[in-house]
DNA sequence: TTGATAGGTGTTACATTATATCATATCAAG
DNA sequence: CTTGATATGATATAATGTAACACCTATCAA
C-alpha cells in the first residue's frame, strides 16, 4: 500500500485492473495501444500524480521508447482523447483517469504544497455548468474544473 | 455599440465605469494603479476578449510602456491578484473581469471557433465544488471553471 | 502483385509561454 | 539622509508545445 491522492489504497491491483480495462477498450474500438502509449499510461498510473510532458519524455528516453517532444505529446494526446488520462490545465500536466470506463465530467483538487492531484466526481458540477451554458445557447464540448488549495495532509502538517 | 461576448452592450460606458471602479478600489486599498497596469487593464476591457501575455506586451511596446516579457506578466499578475482580470488556463491568456467589485467564483465559456470568452456567474458551481472539497478535507483557495465549445453565434453560422 | 491508403513513429526545426536574476528608480517613513 | 518597500528595466534562459516532412508497416482493393 502506498499513499495515493489523499488516501491509501491497493495500488498494484488498481494499476493492473486499469491497464487491463484499457487494453480491452482498445481491442473493442480497434485502437492501437502501442508500446509507447501503454508505457506512458503505466507511468501515469504508477505514481498517480500529474506528469509534465517533458517528464514523461524523460522516462521514454531512459527506456528507449522515444527521444523527442512529439513522442510524449502524441502518446499523451492519445490517452486524453480516449479518456484514459486528463490534462490539468493549471499545471500543464497530465494524470491518469481515476474512473476510466465511466462517463464523467471530472473535477480536480490540486494541492499547491505537495502537488498532489485528486479527481473528484464532477457530474453534478458538469450538469449545473451545462444548464448555465444552455441559458445563453452555448454548446459545451469539454469542461475543465480545477481547484487549487491545500490538501488535508498538508493542512495538518502546517498545524 | 459593438458585439461583446455573445451580445451587444454599451461598451464605452462599461469601460469607463470599470476603470473608475478599479481606480477607486486601488485608492482605498493603497495599491498603485501605475500607467502600465492601467493601460493593460484598458486594453483588456477595450476588446473584452482574451489576450495572450505576448499580445499585451506587443501593445506595451508600441506605446513605449515596456519592452520585455516581465513587464507584461507583472502587470497581468497584478490585475489577476486584485481580481480585475482572470487568467484563462485553457488559453494561456487573460481577460478583464466582467464583474469586478462583486465577490465571485467565475466560470468561463470559451468558443473554439471565434475564440470569444464569456464569464458566467459561477457562484452555485463554486459552492458545489467547495462542498465536495469539504467532504475530503480539501481547502480551496482558487477555482478555475472553464468550458470549451461553440457559442451561439458560431453555431448559427454553421447551420 | 502491385499500388493506394491510413496510422504510427522518427526527426528537425521552430514557436510560444513563462520565470529567475540582478540592476536601477522612486518614494515614503523613520 | 538612509533605509525599506515597491515598481520597473534588462538580460538570459527555462519550460511548454507544434508544424512539417520522411519513413515504416499493415491492410485492402484492383
Amino acid at each position: 500500500m502506498k499513499t495515493v491522492g489523499f488516501e491509501r489504497h491497493d495500488h498494484d491491483t488498481c494499476q493492473a485492473l486499469t491497464v487491463r480495462a484499457v487494453e480491452a477498450h482498445c481491442k473493442r474500438e480497434g485502437l492501437q495501444l502501442t508500446p509507447v502509449r501503454k508505457r506512458v499510461l503505466e507511468l501515469l498510473i504508477e505514481d498517480h500524480r500529474a506528469f509534465g510532458a517533458y517528464e514523461v519524455l524523460g522516462r521514454l528516453q531512459e527506456e528507449g521508447l522515444g527521444s523527442h517532444a512529439p513522442a510524449a505529446y502524441r502518446a499523451l494526446d492519445f490517452l486524453v482523447a480516449q479518456g484514459f488520462a486528463h490534462r490539468i490545465e493549471r499545471l500543464n500536466a497530465f494524470i491518469a483517469c481515476s474512473h476510466p470506463a465511466e462517463q464523467h465530467a471530472p473535477a480536480f483538487l490540486i494541492c499547491r504544497a505537495c502537488k498532489s492531484v485528486v479527481e473528484t466526481p464532477g457530474v453534478e458540477l458538469g450538469s449545473k455548468l451545462e444548464a448555465q451554458a444552455d441559458t445563453v445557447g452555448f454548446r459545451i464540448e469539454h469542461a475543465a474544473i480545477e481547484a487549487e488549495g491545500i490538501c488535508p495532509n498538508c493542512a495538518s502538517e502546517d498545524a
